[in-house]
DNA sequence: CAATAGTTTAGAATTATTATAATGTAGATT
DNA sequence: AATCTACATTATAATAATTCTAAACTATTG
């Protein structure tokens, strides 16, 4: 989604009402440089933080799931017990960051392509993803 | 883990007391042909029902754990909102399909090597995870 | 500008998981 | 073998993440 565009438009078209709470949540994730990974506690926060603007947390779950069909958010699992989303919605792979519980975007060039070579009948890939798991190297520091 | 070895001695080899819920938990889960995978509830009922075995839910989440942190499990993120295990400790990759919401092991020629360009200093790779998802193909079917 | 269909909201309900504290038990010590 | 002690199990309470509910609200349609 470009920036500072007419973020009224962007939900018309996929079918959202854009509402004073989806304008503002889409101000929050979309009017910066670059795509980023949050929780939907730390949306709330910002939310609340930054724009200072009361916003149930029901309707962030309800607004967040609503983009996330859409294709305005990606969601990406990692950890059993929390719901990490990604503003990145394009195709792509990711480090996780044991130690700061960061996770971190491969862009095409990190990662060579990955060949599949398993079929299963009459079941098509929706997607592909990996994540790679990294931690503190306390062992082989040189 | 073997199959119908002394799983008591199997415990006691990575400190873990033989209790009469281990020894259970692990007949349930390492006395067959395959490897398999299960969520918390899935083993609960398998215990409760199959072996017909009282045990407690605590336990069974204590026990998972305890299992997972001594390597004779492994736990899968796929889904935000429920944990996966893996009786399957080795390194693999997997299918999951959305349909029915099985998954389904990769072996070593499913998938070939995958390369990893990009480095993190001061971090090394734990685990290098794959998640191809599948659904029903209803279009291309020819 | 009224109708209506979708949206927001606070709070209750649900679900998965972890904590607690009492009781039980495996393995070591006598 | 009886006793001790540290670890385990248990039922239940607590917590956390998420979903549901039903009433109030609001964007769009006519």
């Amino acid at each position: 989604m470009p920036k500072n565009c007419n973020f009224i438009e962007k939900l018309r078209e996929v079918g959202l009402r854009p509402t004073k709470q989806r304008i503002k949540m889409c101000e929050v994730l979309y009017n910066r440089e670059k795509t980023f990974h949050f929780t939907i506690n730390d949306l709330v926060k910002m939310i609340s933080e930054q724009m200072n603007q009361k916003i149930s947390l029901a309707t962030v779950y309800n607004t967040v799931h609503a983009f996330e069909k859409k294709g305005y958010l990606k969601e990406i699992s990692i950890d059993s017990h929390k719901s990490y989303f990604d503003t990145n919605t394009s195709a792509h792979h990711h480090f996780f960051d044991e130690d700061t519980h960061e996770l971190i975007d491969c862009d095409e060039s990190d990662i060579d392509k990955i060949n599949i070579r398993k079929k299963i009948t009459g079941k098509k890939i929706n997607s592909v993803e990996l994540l790679v798991r990294v931690a503190s190297d306390n062992q082989t520091q040189k």
